[in-house]
Formats: C-alpha cells, structure tokens, sequence
DNA sequence: TAATTATAATTAGAAATCTAATTATTAGAA
DNA sequence: TTCTAATAATTAGATTTCTAATTATAATTA
C-alpha cells in the first residue's frame, strides 16, 4: 500500500504543505492563501474562477479565502470593462512582500524535496507527474473488467 | 510554475481525490472516510495514532472521523491487555464490505492514472516519489542562500 | 429585441482539518 | 515506590473545504 501512487501522492502532497505551514507560522498567513499567492504571484489579475480552477478548489472556497485575504489587505479585487461579473484579483504591496516570501520558502522545501536527485531524474519526475495530471484529468475512470 | 514539484503534486492529488470523490457518491461514504479504510484494509486492529501518522492527519482530526465511522456502524474501537490509553481500531462487516469497494475504486482510478507508462516508467515514477517522500521526511529545511 | 441558457460569485450549512489545551494513562527516573 | 516526563485520546474553537442553492450578470438563441 505504501507503494501504491495514489498513497504516495498523498504522503508527498501532504508532507510538502505540512512543511510549507511551518514556514508560515511567523508571517500572518493563514492555511489556505500561500498557494493563492502563488498563483497570483505568476497571474495577477487573474478572476477568481480561474484561480479556483488552478489551486484545485471550489468557487465557494475561493470566496471565503479572499474574503480573509481582502480583509487582511494582501489584495484587492475589482471590475472590469463595465463586465460586473467577473471579479479580478491583484496582490497589493503587502500581498507582493508576502508573495516573495511564499516564493522563497517554496523553493526551500523543493530544493529539500528533490536533493540527491541527478538533473535528469528531476526531469523525468515532472514529465511522469505531468503525464499522470493529463490521464487524470482527461480520462474517464473505467469500471474493473 | 505548473512545472514545479509542489504544483504537480498537488495537481495530481487533489485530482486523484477529486476522482475518489465522484466514485462514493454512492456509498454512505463521507470524505475524510476512504483513506481510514484504505490503511484498515491493510493494518485492522491498528491504534488510532498509529492511523493518524499513515494517514498524514493529525489525532484530533482522527478522533472526530472515527467518531462517525463507529456511528455509522463501519468501525468498532476497543481497548487491549489492560491498556486503557490505546484505542484499537477494527473494521466491522459493513466496514469490511466498504473496503471492498474503496479498493476497486482506489485500483480504477490508478489505472487510469498510469495510463500509457511502461513497466520501467512506473517503477521509476514510484522510486523517485518515494526517494522524495524520504527526503522531505528525514531532512531540514534549510534556509536559501 | 426578448426569452433562454450559461456563467461568476456568493451564501448556507456540513464535514474535514488544524492548533492548543486538557484528561487520562503509561513509562521512566530518582 | 513515588514523582516526573512522555504519550494517546479527546475537547474546544477556528479555518478550509465541500455541495447545493441562490443571485446577478452576460451571452446566446429564437
């Protein structure tokens, strides 16, 4: 079991963000808005659908969190071209510093997470999980013959 | 940044579970549930920190979903050999009849995620997430720099 | 143009999760 | 043996997350 992907998926995932929260616990950044940041720190002004679709989390979470993030003052969010729908996001300066932060202590744990791994077993990783991430997303799951 | 480690990780998680998900719409499954299981199928009578760790949730949150299972009929908890501060964990029947199912549902959905790698590939994608779950486990994390 | 359909965001309510503190029990040290 | 330290489970309270339903707006179709 403990060689099955999906477990090990999990412990990976898991461990990682475990590590991640620690990171934070000096700065005033709650559970939910690193990864938020993250995106944002490559996609600012992105809408909020899109964020959700890209952190992998429902709408309705995406509400709640920028809700605290807004509050907090790490973004703001506004309307544009007369489009009342759409809501997009930007990092403030406050979000920016907390940005390159996050960053930093992403790229932390990754160097940790992949050390004694040769250039080109990094590369197959990614391709691997990437190819994965596309048979997961694109394929139906089969009932078991 | 949807080359990272982190980012494919998550991706490939939470889209996995999103999958497991839709899989127990049917069942009287709630979500914290499947994993618990999935881990009893193969460790029955384990003790409830023990659970926790494999899972990679902390006690508390241990303590509440078991609380439900042993509700719901799927799990029976008991203590041992004059022990009263450990809690031993047993799938029931019903428990036993869901394993079943999560397991078909685990091995679906893993197949469709191995899609199209060879023998080699899958062995290596193994090896290398686990070389990484070792990693983040064992090491610090070092500052950048 | 008007009606229909689709989409973005939100709200409400529940489950899963966390941390910190507490309780009970066991193990180890003086 | 008694006191102290460590451990397992729980509780309390907050955050994150979900689904389903709602609201508002935009896009499409008749």
């Amino acid at each position: 079991m403990k060689e099955t992907l999906h477990y090990l998926l999990m412990a990976d995932h898991l461990s990682f963000q475990k590590k991640l929260l620690s990171s934070i616990k000096g700065t005033e950044l709650t559970p939910g808005q690193p990864k938020i940041i993250d995106y944002l720190t490559y996609h600012d002004g992105a809408v909020q659908k899109e964020i959700a679709d890209a952190c992998h989390i429902e709408p309705a979470t995406i509400t709640s969190v920028l809700l605290g993030m807004e509050k907090n003052g790490l973004i703001i969010r506004k309307n544009l071209n007369g489009n009342r729908r759409n809501l997009y996001v930007y990092l403030t300066d406050k979000g920016k510093n907390a940005s390159k932060q996050v960053a930093g202590y992403f790229d932390m744990i990754e160097k940790t997470a992949l050390n004694g791994l040769g250039a080109d077993e990094k590369e197959m990783l990614i391709s691997l999980l990437t190819r994965v991430n596309n048979n997961i997303n694109t394929q139906e799951v089969v009932e078991n013959e």
